[in-house]
DNA sequence: CTCAATTTGTTCGTATGTATG
DNA sequence: ACATACATACGAACAAATTGA
């Protein structure tokens, strides 16, 4: 490597990722964030390599990466360009509160999985409700368009799932549960983190073992405290996105002077139990 | 290749990440997870060799790597361990609502950094209100234990800058914000999605290019429908948490039969920092 | 104590991928 | 396009330590 790794190099050694990815990774960014405009032309190649700081080839890898994606064209003796119309991502957005998230989720057609070793049953938080006698456990992954964008695993009280056996296998667990008329849903929320694809995970979603996906537990809780639900949901991370109204809690502000922001329909109806204090940082 | 690298050249070219990092990586997470419990001999090197369909030095290379990083430890003749007190990590609870996410991040203190070239105002979308005249840029790292989280970069209206630049300078700006008696917030919202780091994100948090992070794009709406505050809060994928309650925006359940749950009193506002706690997965 | 089974550690040869100049 | 260097990954064989019968 000559002097002018000095810099890059480092970068290399904390990711492994080859360095032909990397810099293409980066121009898929340039061009999505709309750093790079469509119709756009790019850099030249003598700038490319000097900018990343990398050989002619390695530039060119990159390009052909996105060329594949359909994101660059590149024109013998003009240049290479972005894309007109860069192809925009699906996005399954999450639900984030629990009418958005049963309605989003309603229309779902999971294709279940055989479980050879149903996993044990997690352990619950205080929080979280005190378990049931006795869970069903359910596998199912969800499509869109062909594609598998989430892996769902669900831990469901038994007595529950008695209520309408055939609806818990058709159709996605939450939404029946929503349905179900003599069901006292006290409580449902979710947790989200950040993690890596298993390889079995991998290979029902179709991504890279290690490849980001998005964790969510959720946890739906009855009259009686049980946790009726108890859900490991693994979303691709290329394929989901949140969105959250940060006022969506709380219809009055805690400080003093401000005014509010005009009324978005928010039923206010009845306890003003704002709960809300989850703990958070920036 | 041969015929057994069927299966896994799929896997492989669907990431492009060196498979003995991808299976480390894997292995990390089921330590960090306690799928594999502190002390506990893992499977054996032809178990996982079986597992990951990989060759047996590519599963010594990926315990090479742990081992470095004091996860593992290997005996010769008896198997491979788990260490006894594997660190855990620290995670960062997101706040969703704006109360808790002005209320957690008015002590931070976040370092400033010089920017040369500021970014172009990103574009809004209809429901992100429309841009104020002219706007400041300001961008900072976030520490917590002299570990860097979070890069945050603001386009802050000037008209609000000017009321108390130096307060803008020294706290987090959503937090200076929220204190302003005479600005009024009428809307707020966050976008989350997974992507991945670019260089200088990359370098600024100490991670691999190309690393999973979140990406939270968060605007703040006055009361004339002007975007004052447009943020994008870049964190490490491995310090951030998400806690949805799925009933805090909705105190009354849409369909009619169910009773609501009582309030409960969460007591654990304060410190954003929790230990460990991680969902299991399988 | 010896033996065999188990398990990690090491090395070889080969093929392909990555990156430079 | 070529020559070079190094990294990645495979399969296979063998060596060395541990364990329990």
């Amino acid at each position: 490597m000559s002097e002018f790794m000095s810099e890059l190099s480092k970068v290399y050694d904390r990711s492994r990722v080859p360095l032909y990815i990397q810099v293409a990774s980066v121009m898929r960014r340039r061009i999505e964030t709309k750093h790079w405009l469509p119709g756009q032309k790019i850099s030249t190649l003598v700038e490319l390599e000097r900018e990343f700081e990398v050989a002619r080839v390695t530039i060119r890898q990159a390009i052909d990466i996105l060329r594949e994606e359909g994101l660059l064209r590149s024109q013998q003796g003009r240049g290479t360009f972005v894309a007109e119309k860069p192809v925009s991502r699906y996005w399954f957005k999450l639900g984030t509160n629990w009418d958005a998230l049963v309605e989003t989720i309603k229309d779902n057609v999971p294709r279940s999985i055989k479980v050879d070793n149903p996993p044990p049953f997690p352990a619950l938080r205080e929080d979280e409700g005190t378990p049931a006698s006795k869970y069903v456990f359910l596998r199912s992954v969800q499509y869109k368009e062909g594609e598998p964008y989430g892996v769902v695993s669900v831990h469901l009280s038994d007595d529950i799932y008695r209520v309408a056996p055939e609806e818990f296998r058709q159709h996605p667990a939450l939404s029946v549960l929503a349905g179900l008329k003599d069901v006292d849903v006290r409580d449902a929320h979710q947790t989200i983190v950040i993690g890596s694809a298993d390889p079995s995970t991998a290979d029902l979603l179709r991504i890279g073992l290690g490849a980001p996906i998005a964790e969510c537990r959720c946890v739906v809780i009855d009259g009686k405290g049980t946790a009726i639900y108890v859900a490991d949901i693994i979303y691709r991370s290329d394929a989901i996105k949140l969105h959250i109204d940060l006022f969506a809690g709380s219809p009055t502000r805690a400080r003093g002077a401000g005014k509010r922001r005009a009324s978005k329909a928010q039923a206010n109806a009845g306890s003003g139990a704002v709960r809300g204090d989850v703990p958070s940082c920036n």
